[in-house]
RNA sequence: GGGCCUCUAGCUCAAUGGUAGAGCAGUUGACUCUUAAUCAAUUGGUUCAGGGUUCGAGUCCCUGGGGGCCCA
């Protein structure tokens, strides 16, 4: 084999085309800007300055931008950088395209490792391609490296004498660790067993400017990993398995509402009013239009237009933003399934949820069983419903159904000693009490059904009780997951809940739903009885993924801004 | 919004108020089966920013910024 390789050079030399060009870099060319760049200081191992664009995540006014100085912010490459930069230029130098169009490869790392056997005593040689991670191993006349493709990991093994002198000296002087190469050759085994890919041809397909982390410690620092997110998947390859577990979830629970007939269904992310939810809008604005717009805190109303529209059911995944701090459990723009069925009550529902995520899990984890930061949680049962009246009677031994004053509610609090901020009304105080007392022991899949009609202006009373909604939140590990009622559709009902949520914004509480004529008017059409869901995914995510943090599920979370 | 912690080389981390360091990566050299390769040499700093105290500040104080944890 050797001699075979040895008898063709030209195949071991680097297969780029491209004819060299004369490098193109140094002043950034400004967008609309007529000044020359103000020329920076030498580099240390750069025979000429670069500048490069920083991409600052500035905000930038309309008008802002055409001020060519908002742009002019230039970085000098460091020392690692400059060296990889050098070492590009001298792969143009030598007629190379580091950047070339395409690859040749002929196999994924994986499907060569699965059909290892077999390929590795055939003489026919294949192509594989990759992103070069871990160190390079250059002894005098022999390298090792390792290639990722997004499939698998394989071995590089290059000989001086079979690649020839001129391909081993480009891949020791001008190739560095996080380089995409393809490389042609056989699959072999290493004398110590380890399967690998005996080199004969390489070729750069992209070259990396930035050097990798430490090699062992990786990138650690969360910030970091956050902020350059496609780092962190380099490095820690194994996160990219929360984001296809993420994946796999999202597509469980759509096939687990399809195959029940609900229709997926897209409504409007800008929206003159705002609604379906307690939380603070974004807000912009249509220049045309010269009209103020939210950006959606739910797709409940619309949704709901849909159902008086005559579809028997339908859903929507979509991104909500909400205009509120950012914590473990709390991203400003976050993913929501919101699913209405006609016909169908909160206890439907129930059944819904039980059974979707009972699916969800045993595709995200293979079973119902699932870890979550020490506990082990169980979607195989039915989950525990119980009433918010009853679960605070427990904790508290306060009766809420019972009590119906402010005044009457404090006074309790005082007898029972709890330690809870004052509220101005009873349905607020009630809701303070059941997250300070109840919610962070809902560590199992746990319904917490009837709410405080107050606190649920969109769901129906229940007829024994009309104080109270038929509404169900689910709770695990303490988190709100979902919420869900049988829908109100009497429409004058619904009309005096909004006004009563005016009442509520105008004293102050900025979280109050909104008026929507527009809804009411629709109702006024008549909605059947209809039971309506909201599931947090990212949530939902990290519960299925162990993970302590939303911001492990996001893949680019919200940051602010550095400077 | 409040409290606590944190920010030092590309990365991971050290440094009683007294000369800013190590490991990895990089660079140069040696090495034909390595896999945390090894051996020798070596480059690399706006110590987050700005003030202050001090003979002297990475370290102490103040203000601001980023991040993390807890609380509200």
């Amino acid at each position: 084999m050797r001699k075979v390789l040895g008898a063709t050079p030209q195949i071991l030399v680097f297969c780029c085309v491209l004819a060299a060009q004369p490098p193109k870099h140094n002043k950034i060319k400004i967008f609309g800007g007529g000044e020359a760049s103000p020329e920076p200081p030498p580099y240390r191992g750069v025979s000429r300055p670069y500048m490069f664009l920083q991409w600052y995540n500035r905000p930038i006014e309309p008008h802002a931008a055409r001020n060519a100085a908002h742009y002019r912010v230039t970085m000098e490459l460091n020392d690692l950088q400059a060296q990889r930069q050098a070492k590009l230029e001298r792969l143009r130098a030598a007629g190379l395209n580091p950047y070339p169009t395409r690859s040749t490869r002929t196999h994924s790392v994986a499907a060569a490792l699965a059909d290892f056997d077999a390929l590795a005593a055939s003489e026919s040689p294949l192509t594989l391609a990759g992103r070069i991670v871990g160190a390079r191993r250059v002894m005098g006349k022999i390298a090792f490296a390792h290639i990722e493709d997004g499939s698998g990991t394989i071995q590089l093994w290059i000989s001086r004498a079979e690649v020839g002198d001129e391909s081993f000296l480009r891949f020791r002087d001008e190739l560095d660790t996080f380089d995409i190469i393809e490389v042609a050759g056989l699959l072999r085994l290493t004398q110590k067993g380890e399967r690998s890919i005996f080199v004969r041809s390489i070729t750069i397909l992209a070259k990396a400017i930035n050097p990798p982390p430490e090699k062992w410690a990786g990138l650690s620092d969360v910030e970091e990993r956050h902020r350059q997110r496609y780092l962190d998947l380099i490095v820690n390859s194994e996160r990219r398995e929360i984001f296809r577990a993420r994946a796999r979830a999202i597509s469980t629970m759509r096939a687990v509402l399809d195959a029940r007939g609900f229709v997926e269904v897209e409504t409007p992310v800008l929206q003159p009013i705002y609604g379906g939810a307690a939380a603070r809008p974004f807000t912009t604005y249509h220049n045309q239009l010269g009209q103020n717009l939210y950006l959606r805190i739910a797709t409940e109303l619309y949704l709901k237009r849909l159902i008086v529209g005559g579809f028997p059911g339908v859903y929507e995944i979509s991104k909500n933003f909400r205009n509120e701090g950012v914590d473990r459990s709390h991203n400003p723009e976050f993913t929501m399934m919101e699913c209405y069925q006609a016909f169908a009550d909160y206890r439907d529902v129930m059944d819904l949820v039980e059974e979707m995520l009972r699916e969800i899990a045993t595709a995200v984890t293979g079973g119902t069983l699932v870890p979550y930061q020490g506990h082990q949680l169980d979607f195989g049962q039915p989950w525990p419903r119980i009433s918010m009246a009853q679960a605070i009677l427990e904790q508290t031994g306060i009766d809420i159904a019972q009590i119906h004053t402010i005044d009457a509610l404090h006074a309790a609090m005082s007898a029972a000693n709890l330690k809870v901020e004052r509220k101005g009304t009873w349905a607020k105080q009630v809701d303070e009490i059941f997250s300070a007392y109840v919610q962070p022991l809902l560590i199992q899949p746990t319904f917490i059904i009837d709410y405080p009609v107050e606190l649920s202006p969109l769901a129906k009373r229940k007829p024994e009780q009309p104080a109270f909604t038929e509404r169900f939140e689910a709770f695990i590990v303490g988190m709100e997951i979902g919420n869900a009622f049988s829908e109100l559709n009497d429409p004058f009902d619904q009309e005096q809940r909004f006004l009563d949520q005016l009442k509520d914004f105008a004293a102050g509480d900025d979280e109050a739903h909104q008026m929507d004529a527009d809804y009411i008017n629709a109702l006024m059409y008549g909605m059947p009885p209809t039971g309506g869901l909201g599931i947090g995914i990212d949530r939902l995510v990290m519960v299925l993924t162990d993970q302590p943090s939303i911001r492990e599920v996001l893949l680019f979370p919200h940051m602010r801004q550095r400077d």
